[in-house]
RNA sequence: GGAUGGGUUCCCGAGUGGCCAAAGGGGACAGACUGUAAAUCUGCUGCAAAUUGCUUCGGUGGUUCGAAUCCACCCCCAUCCA
């Protein structure tokens, strides 16, 4: 089977401007293509992951990938599939921001000679002159036509700035730019970047008389329809200490029945006919399918070793028999309080609540429990010594569980 | 620049002098039920040394015993007119 058929096959593919030549141009493994990557934070997300894994199957079939880091677009702040206006970000925000994505991409994407390459927009971006800009890619847009697009459609209720409405123009121009630089002719991105994309082949078909081609991909959304890679709103990290491997793990060894083979086919390297037999599986069945979605996915975000930790220390909480790899908490004396620690200090501490207010809640409401026995008493409170004396599990209701051991 | 309508807690949105840490909904969290799923029902949702105290309704000042609410100035957003 040939890499579009299984792009195809694993429900990959969103949108193509032309379906019979890109198939040509991936399949072939000749293709120069390029995703950009907006560096809004300083790591990763489980939303680009999917990007990651795309630009690795097309690699592996031959075709050279161009990881676009948007320190430039960035500065702008792409208002697709938003309601309001982004936060504006600093250039040393944006710069710290692009260093770490390359850090955590080089881990993904072989970058060897010839392989793959890495280029920031702001390299070209920067140095555009207003005047020249206009006049050169300005009159190629038509201010309508950008007005029809879907991505502004949406903003025209809330109000869109004129800094934002440009960002089409900006995408567009970094496909135009790298085109004539690296005879890139494809672009690939997220489904919500469509219109964006678009405007890139337009652009060299106006400007060049070339054509190059555009591809979505499906967007990860459960089956709610809400993006999936974020808890309450915080995005699911790909960088280890801003969410832990076990984290990782747990994120995906969640998702609901109706997502685990979707999120099988579209983010794992297993063969597809291995995820296809697994369609059959029902009920608690798919508890199975929901671990080997966990683990492939945080081996390939943070290795063999990491995955395994993550798959034992799930099993052996859930399955009551061991703490061993369970997440750790160390308390001192000096978090001691007239000699003792109260639960709800303990909680705080093992980031298990947020605050004392909350813990105390969650005591209340009968959601917290030290060694499986359920903590009624909000003033409930140990010395270091009760602590020591056995292994000390606090869990904060059914799945955040942390050992608490004395430095 | 002018006219009008707005800015309330994680989000949407009610509240137009005290009964307001602020209705209702969503989300999140917790409990029951389960399979570490979904659905459903229940509770809960500013912070803290917690029958009390402290901070919050765009910002800064003011009026008042008392302000999300009234006044002044300022900032921001939308719509229409330029």
């Amino acid at each position: 089977m040939q890499i579009y058929e299984e792009l195809q096959r694993r429900g990959l593919i969103a949108q193509v401007t032309d379906e019979e030549q890109v198939r040509e141009l991936v399949n072939a493994g000749k293709a120069t293509f390029y995703i950009g990557f907006d560096c809004t934070a300083d790591s990763l997300t489980a939303g680009h992951f999917m990007a990651l894994t795309l630009m690795k199957r097309l690699q592996m079939a031959g075709n050279r990938p161009i990881a676009l880091i948007g320190g430039g677009t960035t500065m702008i702040g792409d208002p697709s599939g938003r309601s309001d206006m982004r936060k504006m970000l600093t250039r040393e925000d944006i710069d710290h921001n692009a260093e770490c994505f390359k850090r955590q991409m080089e881990r993904f994407i072989d970058f060897g000679e010839g392989k793959a390459m890495l280029v920031n927009n702001a390299d070209w971006l920067m140095n555009l002159n207003y005047i020249e800009l206009l006049r050169e890619v300005g009159a190629c847009f038509s201010v309508n036509n950008m007005l029809r697009a879907e991505c502004y459609k949406q903003r025209m209720e809330k109000g869109l700035s004129f800094l934002e409405f440009n960002y089409m123009i900006m995408q567009s121009y970094d496909f135009y730019h790298m085109f004539k630089e690296y005879n890139c002719n494809l672009e690939f991105g997220g489904d919500d970047q469509w219109s964006n994309m678009l405007g890139g082949t337009e652009l060299i078909r106006k400007k060049l008389g070339k054509d190059a081609h555009a591809m979505t991909i499906t967007l990860l959304t459960d089956s709610q329809g809400k993006k999936m890679g974020k808890t309450a709103g915080n995005a699911v990290w790909l960088d280890a200490n801003k969410t832990s491997p076990y984290e990782f793990f747990q994120y995906w060894r969640n998702v609901g029945d109706d997502d685990v083979i979707k999120c099988l086919k579209m983010l794992t390297f297993l063969p597809i006919e291995e995820i296809e037999a697994m369609e059959k599986w029902e009920g608690s069945e798919l508890n199975k399918a929901k671990e080997i979605l966990g683990f492939e996915l945080t081996k390939l975000v943070h290795g063999e070793e990491e995955a395994t930790k993550a798959l034992e220390a799930a099993r052996g909480v859930f399955g009551g028999t061991s703490t061993e790899n369970m997440p750790t908490t160390e308390v001192s004396e000096a978090d001691l309080f007239n000699g003792t620690i109260d639960a709800i200090a303990i909680l705080v501490k093992a980031g298990l609540v947020a605050t004392r207010s909350e813990g105390r809640r969650a005591i209340e409401q009968g959601g917290v429990t030290v060694n499986d026995e359920k903590i009624t008493d909000i003033k409930k409170a140990y010395t270091l010594d009760e602590i020591a004396a056995s292994d000390f599990v606090i869990r904060r209701g059914k799945k955040n569980f942390r050992k608490i051991v004395v430095k």
